[in-house]
DNA sequence: CATGAATGAGCGTTCATTCAT
DNA sequence: GATGAATGAACGCTCATTCAT
């Protein structure tokens, strides 16, 4: 198996694939059993290395998980943000920024999982997450396009939706349009008339590439 | 401090008596280490028995966690559909709903706090908790107030929002108007015109009471 | 192997009895391997215990420590008090206290150990010792028969000397002439003359009984 | 900082005072947390040098232990021997002694405190620092100032009260007069009568110049 | 010689679970 | 049923030591 963080440390020092490698072992670690339930030997030895090189490159525990944690959403954070560049209309930037989130999970279950759990039970991690779907969100509302208040609570229970499509996406019931149907409820409950928002969440997009693998 | 299952077992057999006291224990250490951190021997300590005297009463503590939160959520389940049960407009049983729980959780952070850890990762439990909404949700669909799709994607959908709207109302700038503005969001995510949905979730309800403690 | 504590705590409870032998244990591993060598696993195994159980009995490390240094130094103060509450004169006080110190430590090399280990890096712990010494001190002083001041250093010097001559008394070349030098040394440093110090050093004592063992 | 031994390396080649700079660090380490609590990694950093390059100074953490312990001692022993070069009396040397190893110990707590730790600890070394003064000694008793028997027991006896003057010294109400405290004590302990040891005591003395820093 | 990543045994401690009383 | 002492695997973490570069 290789991660997303060992993918990117190709060709990098032998350290940083190390780092990367014990990166790519929590995040999975994670995902599948909880940041509580996940152990440092466990880790560690999913990553093959000794427990005690775990801890050559990451003062704790807690400093593996926030730096997991904000490596995937940093990364995540930054492709959505530049795929959709040229988007301009609010609506349309927010449906994208929703499903590719909720695609790219399904892509990388690991990744997907580990958002899910992390972004839960982290206050300000899940705020950064939307951090940036917010301007949107307020650009929206001050053009008109979105006929609500955007304040804290309106970005929290809109960020909880994009989570719970990651989950169904997850889940075995979750097919590709976990993502455009959540997108259109989000719509509908900025106050996109339905006729739009439903045009507007189904809009073909092309998939964000995942990472450029050589598995 | 007496809890609900101790309430409600009042009258009851010892032994019911003090099954009933290790999950009032339970439930509060739950929520307040929440479920992992909460230790077999902490939870026997509190409600006053020997740490071995728990497994004459639960196999394991995977046991207890199923039967707390089930139980918690019974209860909770019981005492809206009891208290709405002249309520017809789907609507406002909807909005009813969703602020009851917000509410209940914000006077009793225990169990609104062991209600998100639980809802949210224990899918069964969570579509336990909605599986009544789901029947006001096909109703209004049906009677044209609610123009959605109902199936499970949205019960979840709808219920992340609810999890969110208790987690916002513990938290520390969360005030009563959180659970009207919550449901106001679902209510325009399902269809409701806006006018409407603001007027439905504003309606003033009477609190729920707690339990009838004798503290 | 049987220990002090242990005997002591014969017809006791088997929680007595247990948490006896992990002191016993305990004070031989300090006594081997000093304090921050020793480790709980290597104690609880020489008590022929699970290393969870020396957990039932005390709260850590530290609690173990504090717990048997001062039942060494309690149990020992105990004992030489009583056997010299017919001495009156000042010097042979002293002289008494610490041959006797010196020679318990001869014949329960364990408690020699531990005390010196222990005595040494533990100032508040050496005061005790020697805080029952002190008031034998002041007496003497006052009557004349010693010609010093009685202070916090004094009592501290005076305290290394009996710790050094423990720790002769346990070498290799250490014999029953140790406590009656060191003691003498003792009074010639008060001020006692020569020829009386020497007198009152040499004085025949009858040994305390350790414990009554049944090895 | 630049500790003795890097001082004392200056001018030499760059392996010399790699080792001399990993020794200074050593004795701070050891003095402030304790032998066994001072990590190599800990000292090879303080050091400036990776912890692999430690072990091409030293096989061991036991012998760099040893050659710190002596390294301090023999460089205390050779300032001190030189400073009193020029004194005769028997009962003087002996006072310079201790006193200038007390008061060495207070303007250098991090000599100090190893002192103590090692010197305590490690019987041999003992025997080492006061190897020296056995020679003024057995010089003060032969020629009838001192009047004792001159033996093993009374040099470590002698050098545990040295000891216990470092402790005070270091110890919060330890002032100045500690050293001559002390060193009266030992006089009158030797046999000297107490005006003269009184005297002896309090002779002023030049303090021996810690080393040529160069902070 | 210097480097620093890797090793793995060992530490103190926690905790679900068992079982004789 | 209730008790609570005992168990032992597992945890997060430290650290002396090795070795390829």
């Amino acid at each position: 198996m290789t991660g997303v963080f060992s993918t990117r440390a190709r060709g990098q020092g032998k350290s940083a694939r190390t780092r990367a490698r014990l990166m790519d072992a929590a995040a999975e670690a994670f995902a599948r059993k909880g940041i509580e339930a996940a152990s440092i030997n466990g880790i560690a030895q999913a990553a093959d290395v000794s427990n005690g090189t775990f801890y050559n490159h990451f003062r704790d525990k807690d400093e593996l998980v926030a730096t997991v944690a904000f490596g995937i959403l940093y990364d995540l954070a930054e492709r959505i943000d530049e795929a959709m560049r040229d988007l301009r209309d609010p609506a349309e930037r927010v449906c994208f920024g929703t499903r590719q989130i909720i695609e790219l999970a399904a892509r990388e279950p690991v990744w997907g999982h580990a958002l899910c759990r992390a972004a839960w039970s982290m206050p300000d991690l899940r705020r950064e997450v939307v951090q940036r779907a917010r301007a949107d969100l307020e650009l929206g509302a001050r053009e008109g396009v979105f006929r609500v208040e955007v304040d804290d609570l309106l970005v929290d229970v809109f960020s909880s939706m994009v989570l719970m499509g990651v989950i169904r996406r997850l889940g075995e019931d979750g097919g590709p349009e976990v993502g455009p149907r959540v997108a259109e409820h989000q719509l509908r409950m900025l106050g996109v008339p339905p006729a739009r928002a439903r045009r507007a969440a189904r809009r073909p997009i092309t998939p964000l590439l995942v990472r450029d693998r050589i598995d």
